[in-house]
RNA sequence: GGUCGAGUAGCUCAGCUGGAUAGAGCAUCUGCCUUCUAAGCAGACGGUCACAGGUUCGAAUCCUGUCUCGAUCACCA
């Protein structure tokens, strides 16, 4: 598509130069719509402020100029002050060779910029939901696009895995466990810790209930509740590196880890490199020093540090309590210079966290710019709205939650049972089949997550479960399995193609398809917007379902045409797994 | 109260660096399996783009105000 309009706007150039001398004049080129005939429209309104003209009869005379002088224009038409221009079949048959020939078409050349993509970042007190689904799938997204884009991209996440409320699972299980454990009982490990942080807080309601019904009041009896004053006691052993301790919390979140890693492993993602809290919650002290001395930071009276940010159209910002421990923005500042310094030079970070914390990271990264960093100016805040349930939202405490490893489990049930349904793989093995079960019904939850813009929140209805129909992961997959029937079934060699050959409007509508790819690979990674992908794909699918319906490609009688169309089947065919690659998403081959 | 985000068909969502008659999918209805996979295709129905002003040749898109929903504004993480 950028060749494309740097033909035509250099075509334009020459014309504004001979005629009007006129020069540096920018153009509006866009895709003709289908309700007009013609491939690509120039909008003349915004031109003829220059010539001052008629702006039907300055669109003629361009659309002349072009007809004659332009190599890629066949005709053109004009309606009000659109000029829509048909393109040559030359020029298509050219664009799909040229598109052919491209190794990892659309892709772009390696940058030699690292990017760092922070995203799951977990607590280890509970199992993965589907809002770590919707966190995962994206971060893991947007990593391959900016990979896609020519950046070198390191996965990685932060974990939570000390505090409080890690403490919380940690002495219900102490008080109420009875020594058992995962294996003992066969529950999967970041499942058996959650039932614990789920019966801390049901303990904890009661106490608090008793406490209050004694006379106590609600406050009160929130911090004095016994459950919660071990817990806290249990922080501060930890703090202070208490052996048992220390075994325990150890113990407790190695299970854990062998829980996520499960899941990680199901939704087929994976990460290079982890920071623990547990090792950086110290960081970022140095950093407080350092703004002091550039006179950022400042000092209150109780020596509690802070900055103010009121210019910025911020708040005032704590750094470091009264008592010289740090808050959680200390920690992230120190982290955050901690992976520069581990992954030296990079050219910036993605943190994908819910935007809940859309003010956290302003300031985080309002900090960072002021500290001076050259690399601060890169950071990108990928926020992303809740999943809400039709109950209202998520709640792990209660245990009001869709977990991810039952959801993921949920949709290869329903594949399977419409496969089966449909019969059209009684011939596969059970590996075969349970292989593409789990692509399709993943694919549809990808795909299903993916499709929305993220910064919309998404209200996820489990009875209703996921579409397998439509807009969904499987008429993506569908047709690619299609596509791959078509190529095996087809033995043809496509050298030597006449750019003579003709080609018809659906074959274009694909092909003007597919010169938008490497401009929506650019487009999605710059807005950190995987949905783009999705809806590109989308619409290239439903114009080769068109295409497909309409055409005879292996019953084609006239080699060239039978040429054409298969390279196309098989381009598109590539487009699709190149776009699923960039969502995660897994394409059958048959299905 | 301040700040940020969202509000488009019955439902789920595209479209937002201003362009033509606002598009899909689901649902409802009508056709199409003797042709490469019908998880598909072709079509019908469905709209005060939250509301009101403004900017201009032109506004769902930009500006201002209002309303609704959500988030956030802790010596919590």
């Amino acid at each position: 598509m950028e060749n494309l309009i740097k033909i035509l706007t250099n075509d334009l150039n020459i014309f504004f130069n001979e005629k009007y001398s006129l020069k540096n004049i920018s153009y509006d080129f866009q895709i003709t719509k289908k309700e007009f005939e013609g491939d690509i429209t120039l909008v003349v309104f915004p031109l003829i402020k220059y010539v001052k003209k008629n702006p039907l009869k300055f669109s003629n005379e361009i659309g002349e100029y072009l007809k004659k002088k332009s190599k890629v224009v066949a005709k053109f038409n004009i309606i009000k002050g659109f000029l829509n221009i048909n393109l040559t079949d030359k020029f298509f048959v050219n664009t799909l060779i040229e598109i052919y020939k491209t190794q990892n078409y659309g892709f772009s050349k390696p940058k030699n910029k690292k990017i760092i993509v922070e995203f799951s970042s977990p607590n280890t007190n509970k199992p993965l939901h589907l809002g770590h689904v919707r966190n995962n799938l994206l971060g893991f997204s947007i990593s391959k696009i900016l990979e896609a884009n020519g950046y070198d991209v390191v996965k990685t996440q932060i974990i939570n895995d000390r505090g409080i409320h890690i403490c919380k699972s940690m002495i219900a299980w102490k008080l109420y466990g009875n020594g058992s454990t995962p294996k003992s009982t066969g529950i999967k490990g970041d499942k058996f810790v959650g039932k614990y942080y789920v019966l801390y807080e049901e303990k904890f309601k009661s106490q608090v209930n008793e406490l209050i019904k004694s006379g106590v009041t609600e406050n009160e009896a929130r911090n004095t509740a016994e459950i919660f004053v071990k817990a806290k006691e249990m922080l501060i052993n930890w703090e202070l590196g208490d052996k048992e301790t220390f075994n325990l919390w150890e113990k407790m979140n190695s299970w854990v880890y062998d829980g996520f890693n499960i899941t990680y492993k199901n939704l087929e993602i994976n990460f290079d490199s982890y920071y623990y809290e547990s090792k950086t919650y110290l960081l970022g002290k140095e950093i407080i020093d350092l703004g002091l001395e550039k006179k950022i930071f400042y000092k209150k009276n109780d020596n509690s540090i802070w900055i103010d940010l009121k210019d910025d159209g911020l708040d005032e910002k704590l750094l470091l309590r009264s008592d010289g421990t740090s808050v959680y923005i200390t920690q992230d500042l120190g982290t955050a210079v901690q992976r520069k310094k581990d992954y030296d030079p990079i050219h910036g970070m993605v943190y994908t966290v819910g935007n809940e914390q859309d003010y956290h990271f302003n300031v985080l990264f309002t900090i960072l710019r002021k500290l001076g960093y050259k690399w601060a100016s890169n950071l990108h805040h990928l926020s992303y709205g809740m999943v809400d349930l039709p109950s209202g939202k998520m709640k792990s405490r209660e245990g009001i939650v869709v977990d991810a490893d039952d959801i993921i489990e949920e949709m290869r049930l329903t594949a399977r049972e419409i496969s089966n349904n449909l019969g059209k793989i009684n011939t596969f093995s059970e590996e075969e089949k349970n292989r593409l079960f789990n692509d399709i019904g993943l694919g549809a939850l990808k795909y299903h997550i993916l499709k929305v813009d993220p910064r919309k929140k998404i209200m996820f209805d489990p009875k209703k479960s996921i579409d397998f129909q439509g807009n969904t992961g499987s008429f993506i997959q569908y047709a690619y399995a299609r596509i791959q029937s078509i190529i095996r079934k087809s033995e043809i060699n496509y050298n030597n193609i006449s750019d003579n050959t003709k080609i018809g409007h659906k074959e274009k509508d694909l092909i003007k398809h597919l010169m938008l790819f490497p401009s929506i690979i650019k487009q999605s990674g710059e807005q950190y917007n995987p949905s783009m992908i999705v809806n590109y794909l989308f619409e290239l699918v439903k114009s080769f379902n068109s295409f497909y319906q309409n055409v005879n490609i292996l019953g084609e009688k006239d080699l060239e045409q039978k040429k054409i169309r298969l390279i196309l089947t098989e381009i598109v065919g590539l487009n699709i797994k190149s776009s699923c690659y960039l969502l995660g998403i897994n394409v059958p081959k048959r299905m």
